[in-house]
DNA sequence: TGGCATAGTAAGTAAGCACTTACATTACTA
DNA sequence: TAGTAATGTAAGTGCTTACTTACTATGCCA
């Protein structure tokens, strides 16, 4: 039985490699080569190169922490609950760029395996931040709206822009700081939901 | 010289192909076997896979539609036109799903070609966009808040909708009514912006 | 009808891929 | 110190890939 730290080191090279390169586009020797172990050596910890990818993939899973964000904001006023998600959410992304990255580029073409845990991912959140919505609502806070369509409206307004300015690596919009234009949209859409 | 009929058969079958199996996945035996042509045909009618590649992209761009579609929507009433943008916009997306995967999944492995395709449509759209915002805001019709930011963040919150509905397949929020997700999203941003 | 451009068939090349086998080396532990 | 488990080295297997070469078939126009 291989050792745990030779299995780590194949795990992330084997995150940073198919995130840069794709599942097909990463080879198992560069894996190997910049985990410095022999290629026969992931072979013996990993059954196969696909048996190593669904390991990476749930490896570095992303929903435990956001669970925990949406019940840190019950306790605050809604303007700074939503801006504390947004930021948060924002910086989660930004840690898991590497796994986001390849759920994205191979979630359509390993629908089963990805897909589940793209969804797994956003369902979680979508149905716990539709229930803050809910009780705003009930409270008199927030006017009546579709909730799950506003969870996922937030979510894709950080998520648009974490897609431009993380995976994109633009050059235009580099000036601009990244929670300046997060408080400017996280703006617009608290007015647009409040009472 | 080959027909461009020909061509053209390679083309779309290289545009599905590459859409579904991404760059490296998509075989030239295999695009040559769907365009009902031989592979050496295809090796006649473009020099590389590569120089395939690059063709496909230059053959289907998106920015032109999306120009036309603000253009229209300066004499509407501010809320039909966010309206109205955002589903020509979704519609136009839809249409252009099969290179908006490709874009998406290989902007990564080849940065120059398809990230300058990728800014020169997003960039065009969001300063027409932002423009638009400009004038509405002297008009006295809209609140100050940065212009830029908002158009992103409105395609932002289309693009979200079509990145799930359209090209992950959900199960889930397949029976809600994807014009339904728009206007209550557009419905948020508009609130959000009106004066 | 003859010639030329466009296609196809068939076979092959060189390289790269995931994965394997056989054996040598290291290091820890009993 | 002897034995065992984890790793490395080296070579190779069989398959697939992008791409090529040589030749043949087809259709169109002078």
């Amino acid at each position: 039985m291989p050792t745990i730290d030779t299995r780590e080191k194949i795990l992330k090279s084997s995150l940073r490699l198919f995130s840069q390169k794709g599942y097909i586009g990463a080879t198992t020797r560069e894996i190997a080569r910049d985990a410095c172990v022999a290629e026969v050596t992931l072979f013996r910890c990993f059954e196969s190169k696909e048996r190593l990818f669904e390991e990476v993939l749930n490896r570095y899973s992303f929903v435990p922490e956001l669970e925990i964000i949406i019940k840190e904001i019950k306790q605050m006023p809604y303007e700074e609950a939503m801006y504390y998600f947004a930021i948060r959410f924002y910086d989660g992304l930004k840690s898991r760029k590497d796994i986001i990255r390849i759920i994205q580029t191979e979630v359509y073409r390993y629908p089963d395996k990805i897909a589940n845990l793209y969804h797994s991912m956003i369902d979680s959140i979508i149905m716990t931040l539709a229930n803050y919505f809910s009780e705003m609502q009930q409270a008199g806070i927030l006017r009546f709206f579709d909730v799950k369509h506003a969870a996922r409206g937030l979510m894709g307004l950080v998520f648009s822009v974490f897609n431009m300015q993380e995976l994109l690596l633009r050059s235009k919009y580099r000036d601009d700081v990244e929670i300046d234009i997060i408080k400017s949209l996280v703006n617009i859409f608290v007015r647009g939901t409040l009472r």
